[in-house]
DNA sequence: CGAAGTATTGACTTGTTTCAATGTTAGTGG
DNA sequence: CCACTAACATTGAAACAAGTCAATACTTCG
């Protein structure tokens, strides 16, 4: 087990405080649990549509996504995972995956089987309510992703991602002085936002001349989170933070 | 009590069933729930955004639907609510309403508080699991609605709609000779699919010309549901019908 | 029956996509 | 450390699909 790997009980302790009212000895119990971990590449699909996959994951470093695909081969992103999610706990529930997981850049990923996390649960009916939380506030992003997708016009639409992101950064500690790590190209954030990559460059560009966007190292800064997000109109309350 | 409210346990005990292993003794306990009923009228709304409701509910007929306005007052749709769905169950773990339920024409709804649910819930954990379940399929119904209005074309995103609720009438058993009830104008349904009402009427004309669809009674009748999948992309496994 | 809402259609406009070329950055191996 | 290569970002011009506007039928229901 490497140093990063230590991370994996504190990333979701912190996770788990965050949904319900988890005790020392309830977090004792999830760092006990069997961890395993693995490193994939960029753009490596590590559960497919139709699997029905016998563990969980917890993203530890970079980004996964889910995604689904057309008959023609474009890919819709559905939603996108930062270090602390819990992408997976929905296959706790549903035998049959009816979407993909997939790596963005290089990512570290740890894996625990259900099974293992169905006995921890029934020893502790608060780590229940935190994974089925957790699942909740996914839909609750999803929600977000219909309405910026379907109502915002391409600029408002990357506003309202780049706030989500930024506030998800933020709840788990992850905004620097450079702000927080952005590894998706424009391409990839067209399939999230159901653009091409030439309205998201579009869109980025009317962001930066109005300096509400700076992307530096591999970093995105947002200088007025405040103005991106009235250009975006986003709204916290999706994010369902701190409601516990 | 009216007829139609001795239906609610039945409904109920229906769409649980379908979800998890539930006894008979677990659907006494259902039954035995404080449940109070409400008509509402069309376009009511009757939860809104922020609100933080004390009370869970199922729709017994009619429509309702999750909704969120943009700043200039136009309305995207979530997602859409059948009889026997439980729209609502978030809110026994997530306080704040991040978006509104309301109804599209008349409609019949029971609610049951969150207080009465959670004692049942603890006395039952195949309880928890059926619940935690369908806000699971819920998150499923929104992954497809990203989907669809994110990658397909007009008509093709009308036919994956109407695939997805034949078959969700169909697993109720709602799906009589005239087909499934269906009364929402197109107006309402492009507030669903991120189009215009003249986008939607021209892509229900398209599907008519093919003889994929036909409205009588405001009810939809789908001649060919597989010649419909195709044209939609639609993929059962979304719906996750029968997994339990 | 009449009013209000809904469906349908055509003509026009606009914004996003497509196509395509060029500039820029990041990563690899000599 | 530099050169090379592949991936990514940026831009302009043209095409096109969906939106807007607007007028006319058709329903539904009080």
């Amino acid at each position: 087990m490497s140093l990063l790997d230590s991370q994996i009980p504190e990333l979701l302790s912190r996770k788990l405080q965050s949904l319900a009212a988890i005790s020392a000895a309830e977090e004792d119990t999830l760092a006990a649990l069997p961890w395993r971990y693995e490193d994939f590449g960029p753009r490596h699909q590590f559960v497919g549509v139709g699997d029905t996959p016998t563990a969980s994951c917890i993203v530890v470093s970079g980004f996964v996504v889910r995604g689904r695909y057309t008959e023609a081969g474009e890919r819709q992103i559905l939603s996108v995972h930062i270090p602390g999610d819990l992408p997976d706990l929905q296959s706790l529930n549903l035998r049959r995956m009816d979407h993909s997981l997939e790596t963005i850049g290089r990512c570290r990923v740890g894996f625990v089987s259900h099974n293992a996390l169905r006995r921890a649960c029934e020893h502790t009916s608060s780590l229940v309510t935190a994974f089925w939380r957790e699942t909740l506030v996914d839909a609750s992003l999803y929600r977000a992703a219909i309405f910026r997708n379907g109502q915002l016009e391409p600029v408002a639409r990357l506003a309202h991602f780049l706030c989500e992101l930024y506030f998800r950064h933020k709840a788990v500690g992850l905004v620097g002085p450079k702000g927080f790590p952005f590894q998706m190209s424009q391409e990839v954030t067209g399939e999230v936002l159901g653009l091409t990559v030439v309205s998201v460059n579009r869109a980025a560009k009317a962001l930066r001349a109005q300096g509400l966007l700076e992307t530096t190292d591999r970093h995105i800064h947002v200088p007025d989170v405040t103005a991106l997000c009235r250009i975006g109109q986003f709204d916290r309350t999706f994010l369902h933070q701190g409601e516990r």
